[in-house]
DNA sequence: GAGCATCCCGTGAACGTTCACGGGAGCGTT
DNA sequence: AACGCTCCCGTGAACGTTCACGGGATGCTC
């Protein structure tokens, strides 16, 4: 049982008291040139390593943020979660990644452990807000890309009914009327993104009726707009859910030998690095990813400020129409 | 000058003892119903959550791993972080992650700050190994894709030889015999993957004598090819330093009118998914990026094994041909 | 009714560090 | 020679929790 090496152990060889090594250790002045040298040299000679839980315990200066996505390898979260670890390094505070699986028993487990674990918590949840309310025990938390009812919470939502207004304003002054929508169901109720879509359509006297489901991932975008297409071939565009399905769709065009832009045309939403990378590269009602990484921690802050006490805030990020070249 | 809820707090309003709120919270048994009841409605009451810091300092069951990485957005760190959180989740652990954003300095302020943060540290680092060893305190570390003296360090080594000599056979095969290579070069020397490279060109008697150099970025791999096509416009092929330039590539003779892989080949390293949404899909040096990072989490484990204490290891992750569609 | 087991609950100690405070040695000033 | 100041160092206390242990009720057995 190799036990722990303490400050003390270090005092001891060192020949001088705790104090003398924690000055030495933190260099806080108050000691002498020579013996902070024969202290560091005891320290490094004995491998010790100061415990984070007891320095923790006094000082009362390190915070830690959970980040709870669903998936990291989407794209659009490493995006979300790239801006949250540039705003919390500039302040110095900590990340603990959590990546639920896109389960909802994950999430639960996660957020059993989270609570005990970190200051606040940011991220993008599934579950009820009931159960979320219930299980967080007053854990401050900022929920992303979600409304919410509990007053305790702070959000940043993303406001895309202008966006979408727009990118069928713009697909329609192109000439298209028979556009489609690959939507992304959540509990099998059309996404808010759907009804902006349907509100944009009716606007110019259209009706929004062919629509079709995807997974979130590129080969769902590819298999849904294959199966849309095959319903509604006289689609001459498709506006997405987000552009990782657009992706999946402007491949399933191309296998279907369906030019795109000129015999269809493909708007995404996110405004993702990835949509840079395809050919044609995305159209996209596109927002500022980063930025809503790092709103959510700059809330956390807020929600963490111990006078004044601060109310939580829900805060709109605003989605633009960013053409590129598959429209 | 709000205090913190404590243990105390809770028991006090409870009209139990420490000992009791403890045990209620934690089920522990040894407790009554009722009480229990009556302890967590005060719990509640009172928004009380326990310290991590003071839990932390007497039963030292929880490990948290820093994940030290250059970029986030860059794919490949994407996913060999997704492997090491999940490897993590299946642990228990936690898992703090430090973007780097490729600079030196911001690695050597990660450093200083990872070591009073975690309880081993896993990455991709890019100083000196002196350097490293000197800072790190004597911390548990797990180097991925570099080689290394210093003994007490693991390390994931990327096994690429194999790998690009099979990707050098099958351009040879398909009748390329002037394949350039674009590298991406660390301290202005070319990589090791250049060295594989050309080692594959000579055993068929060709020379590896149009490199090109490029940033880590899609956008540095356009830039890289239509530099190197310029000075070399006979090239039949090349081979990419990873994917991400490969498909900056990729773009770059799409732009240049030059069809892939009729009029040129394109081969990438790594094997990202990346690769599989460009069109055409991208032939690759692949390995599996997930099982980078699990393994790193493994080795982390068995650096922090307290008894019996396991030697560090050195583990290759070999990378073989995946032939897609732009060869 | 003595003995014993079971069920609950509480008290001292420990985890490892920093903070607040006190104090001795050395030197210069008056 | 008394005083004060600076420099350096050490001791008790505190941070908030869990662990080990002890002990009072209560009920059951014989």
């Amino acid at each position: 049982m190799s036990k722990r090496v303490t400050i003390n152990d270090v005092a001891r060889t060192a020949g001088v008291s705790r104090q003398t090594v924690s000055r030495a250790l933190n260099d806080k002045g108050e000691i002498d040139g020579s013996t902070k040298q024969r202290v560091l040299d005891a320290a490094r000679e004995l491998g010790y390593r100061p415990s984070r839980f007891a320095r923790g315990l006094v000082r009362q200066d390190t915070t830690t943020i959970g980040l709870v996505i669903p998936d990291l390898l989407n794209p659009f979260f490493t995006e979300v979660a790239a801006g949250a670890l540039e705003a919390a390094r500039a302040r110095g505070w900590h990340v603990i990644v959590y990546d639920t699986a896109g389960s909802d028993e994950e999430e639960r487990g996660t957020i059993e452990v989270v609570v005990s674990q970190v200051d606040a918590v940011v991220g993008y949840f599934n579950l009820a807000e009931s159960e979320l309310d219930a299980h967080l025990s007053g854990m401050p938390a900022v929920l992303i890309g979600r409304e919410h009812q509990t007053p305790r919470f702070s959000s940043i939502r993303i406001e895309g009914a202008a966006g979408v207004r727009e990118a069928v304003d713009h697909l329609v002054a192109n000439g298209h009327r028979r556009i489609g929508m690959l939507d992304y169901e959540e509990r099998s109720r059309p996404s808010i993104r759907h009804s902006w879509f349907a509100d944009a359509m009716s606007a110019h006297g259209l009706v929004a009726d062919a629509v079709g489901n995807a997974v979130q991932s590129v080969d769902g975008g590819t298999e849904a707009l294959t199966d849309l297409l095959a319903r509604r071939p006289d689609l001459t565009a498709v506006f997405a859910f987000n552009d990782v399905i657009a992706v999946g769709a402007l491949r399933a065009a191309r296998r279907l030998g369906r030019a795109v832009p000129d015999e269809l045309a493909v708007v995404g939403f996110d405004g993702l690095q990835l949509g840079t990378v395809v050919d044609p590269a995305l159209t996209s009602v596109a927002l500022d990813t980063r930025r809503v990484g790092a709103l959510a921690i700059e809330q956390a802050g807020r929600l963490l400020a111990r006078e004044p006490q601060l109310p939580p805030e829900e805060l709109l990020v605003n989605a633009v129409l960013l053409v590129r070249e598959s429209t």
